[in-house]
DNA sequence: TTTGAGTTGTTAATGTTTTTCAATAAAAAT
DNA sequence: ATTTTTATTGAAAAACATTAACAACTCAAA
């Protein structure tokens, strides 16, 4: 699961840090659009609906606050623009990844569970010297609509 | 195998593209260096030693075609550079993907080549309608040096 | 409150990549 | 060979996302 806003609160105030209404906002956003992969733009736009005054600069330090707190991840579509998404942790507060499916066609974004890359983690470590700490998949190809479209 | 200087001059014979002085040597360029992942300023560094009149436009239209040609593939290390290298294919002309390793402590870059992934393909085209044409994946850690100096 | 450090918005700067456009070079036609 | 056609080039400007600078502001502690 996602922090949610009082966690979030309360882990800036651990960190000597203050609680404003943009980094509340920033996060907002991202809790409430799961799997969305925004981009920094987007969140500032979605911000600005209900709070004019914020400047995009904050927005970007926001998402590198985010990020340096593990709260979110980065995703890098290659089309641009770097996007963000809100991270998945277990009770444990381990890190859950998945993979990301790009359609090459209509470029729709999709996420798959899989441990897989454990197994591939393991045969690295063992073959050659290199410890694995984290991974980033992206597969891509053709989604369902896409896919049935393209036979004709 | 990567494609040779005559093969590329073929190839853009066919396509119905001139075949330039800067075009090959960009090409060159990269099959000289393989497995190092040259950013687009590297490649325009390395080339205007021994033919300083060409432009860096040149050389990124170029990368351009020679990735639209499939001869190239883009790495993006998220350090804001976007790096290239010269694209495997064996004699079937199919893509020999590696897998980069990527040193979190050093930013050392190292290749591993790995089957692996085919199953993922498989599992996803089962599970979910998506069909998976090419692959990309980064793992995040520390290479032996970084992981030696560590234990301290 | 008052105080002080941290945070903000605006604007300018940065750095990579793309576009524009006249000049040039490659391939085709003569 | 020479001319013609067309793509390609280099230089400079533009575009683009992202970061930095800095005075104004706001949060939280005293």
């Amino acid at each position: 699961m996602s922090v949610d806003k009082d966690e979030f609160k309360e882990l800036l105030r651990q960190k000597g840090l203050k609680v404003t209404t943009q980094r509340v906002r920033v996060l907002e956003v991202l809790s409430n659009s799961p799997d969305i992969h925004l981009t920094a733009e987007e969140i500032y736009e979605l911000i600005k609906v209900d709070f004019p005054e914020i400047g995009l600069a904050t927005v970007y330090r926001t998402i590198q606050l985010l990020l340096e707190l593990d709260l979110i991840d980065r995703i890098n579509l290659d089309d641009g623009f770097v996007r963000y998404e809100i991270s998945n942790h277990d009770e444990n507060s381990k890190k859950h990844h998945h993979h990301h499916l790009i359609c090459v066609k209509c470029s729709k974004v999709l996420s798959f569970e899989d441990d897989l890359l454990d197994e591939l983690e393991k045969r690295i470590m063992d073959h050659i010297s290199f410890k694995v700490l984290d991974h980033e998949v992206k597969l891509y190809g053709l989604c369902k609509d896409c896919s049935a479209k393209e036979k004709d």
